[in-house]
DNA sequence: AATCACCCGTAATCTCATTCGGTGGTGCTC
DNA sequence: GAGCACCACCGAATGAGATTACGGGTGATT
């Protein structure tokens, strides 16, 4: 559980995978280190809004689209 | 600029006022003290994942409902 | 065998998410 | 005009976690 860490960042993830981009590229692009960006894809951290930001600018996407994931049950009563 | 923070501050006010909610009742219910619920909704502060998580199924909707905004200018060239 | 792309631990730094106490302001309503 | 409800605002304190760097390890590919 709580885990919109591990969403984000397999969403984060795939479209960077979309895109054709090595962690490398993508890091340095957005301004963060490789081994961040790491931690955040595998769900283990999370970004800050600002990095957020610069991440949804740097793949020219709205912010939304990067926590566009399946939906975690949406109550079920 | 850098103001992801005020966009979902607005967001998040917008869906509280519709919502009837008091600042103290949604703060409770989120697990948050009132006075940090106020910095968020005014784009000072950023809450953490764990506590959008919170928020998001606080009023039952989908976390990238909160960060559904009036695009920011979506590439302009 | 050397390089590339990535995962994985650990440890360090230091920003900042979060709280609390207090004050003050506005707009009710009684 | 005192009372309440709702909220902004101001320090100041604390703990957490965002972010980095390093070293080693895996599985491809060439």
């Amino acid at each position: 559980m709580a885990s919109l860490r591990k969403d984000f960042g397999n969403r984060l993830l795939a479209i960077r995978r979309e895109r054709k981009l090595t962690q490398e590229q993508f890091a340095e692009h957005v301004g963060i280190s490789v081994d961040f960006l790491s931690l955040i894809e595998r769900g283990i951290n999370a970004p800050s809004f600002e990095t957020i930001e610069q991440m949804a600018k740097s793949l020219r996407v709205p912010v939304k689209a990067l926590f566009e994931f399946p939906e975690r049950r949406p109550v079920s009563r």
